[in-house]
DNA sequence: AACTTTTTGGACCCACAAGTCCATAAAGCT
DNA sequence: AGCTTTATGGACTTGTGGGTCCAAAAAGTT
């Protein structure tokens, strides 16, 4: 069961079709006929090539749809070293969600929770998007533009969420208002932390149960992003 | 074609089963037998109660749903009037997400855009809900607690899409970690901001393009909450 | 060229789920 | 009680979509 030349490529026509179509329309709502419509092949080539039937296809879009999403945060994401790099990324993130719009492939995979490894896909990349911001952070921290007493890790979580509620807010209503918002404070705060001062409590990654006490009397000023 | 008691009754049940149901499982893959047998009822009375259907049930399971989303976050969400009432906030959302663990029945229906009417159900929740974080912060900013230079109407978008975020995250993971460092960092970005200091940039509602140009010379420390 | 393997077309089957229909039971009303 | 309206049960229809099958065309191999 080797795959000629030609049959890889009517493979990657059908992953790359469905994909498309996963991007306009929801992915319990994507037939095969549609996906064979779609990518002009006939329905023993898609069992064919995906012999487990739309979970083996649909899990490989997720896969190359996956990739996509970090690659078009390039290069900034890759590359998060200075206050300019990060503005890109966020409005390479906005731009990026708002072309799109509808809704976005993986989040249709994010609840298809009959699609085994497909959980396993999107947490993936989750870590993979989570690290990259938590290196971004680190390096501004050598830089000495962000205090060396933030929790990259916990701000780069913090991030992952922003981006994914931004996305689902602006996918439910069309506006990237929430979007903008999220990232530009949270990105502020950021930036905000190198100017020093006296955090009386300090963040901890691996915080066991709950900071319910967090007095603090630091003194600072926080200031706000904007952009429509 | 009045309701009597006993069939208002009936009704009540079908969309408490069927949001019970939209709990465990997702929106699309719920058939109406399912919620027949949840609710001993049979396939005449479903279309008695709803002779629009499937899309009428789910509709009105969706406005039930958006309901006890804000009233599973009260007391606090009403009257975020001190920092004790945001920390609870902050539990109780997290608690009551971490609870419902698998899928939220509204953001099944909140991509289910083939449901009429269920964008705008969606979009009149996190408007009403963002307009409680609001007022919760213009509250504290009333008794000092938050800088007057805080932009409230953003912040709170930026919380919602924090929580939105968060609760993405916890579904496909299971984590709250997500969830609970994207709210603590905005809360202790409000809590901080009292601290006074110079913003020389000042945060705009309604902000016109973009922020792209956003240097800030205040000085301020920004504290990071954590819970796990 | 003869033969094997891969690729392709599309008819067919089957299960399942939404929606329809009619008959019957149970209220409600006078 | 007698009549009307509402509530309920469940068989039946219908459309659709995933998956199977077989046969033929196109490569690849010697």
């Amino acid at each position: 069961m080797t795959l000629t030349p030609k049959g890889l490529a009517t493979r990657q026509r059908i992953v790359e079709g469905g994909a498309a179509l996963l991007r306009s329309e929801d992915a319990g709502e994507v037939t095969l006929d549609d996906v064979r419509a779609a990518t002009r092949t006939s329905k023993s080539q898609l069992f064919h090539y995906f012999p487990g039937g739309k979970e083996e296809l649909l899990l490989e879009v997720a896969r190359y749809e996956a990739d996509r999403v970090l690659a078009d945060q390039q290069p900034y994401l890759g590359r998060l070293d200075s206050w300019g790099a990060w503005e890109g990324w966020r409005q390479a993130v906005i731009a990026r969600y708002r072309a799109q719009g509808a809704s976005c492939p993986l989040s249709s995979l994010m609840r298809h929770g009959d699609v085994p490894g497909g959980a396993e896909v999107i947490s993936a990349l989750l870590r993979r998007w989570q690290e990259e911001l938590r290196r971004g952070i680190v390096t501004m921290q050598q830089k000495g533009e962000v205090s060396p007493d933030v929790n990259g890790e916990l701000t780069a979580a913090a991030l992952i969420a922003g981006v994914q509620g931004g996305v689902a807010v602006l996918r439910s209503t069309g506006d990237t208002t929430h979007l903008a918002a999220v990232l530009g404070l949270l990105i502020a705060q950021l930036r905000d932390s190198r100017s020093y001062s006296s955090p009386s409590w300090h963040p901890r990654a691996t915080a066991a149960a709950d900071a319910t006490s967090r007095s603090n009397t630091g003194r600072s000023s926080s200031s706000v992003a904007s952009s429509q």
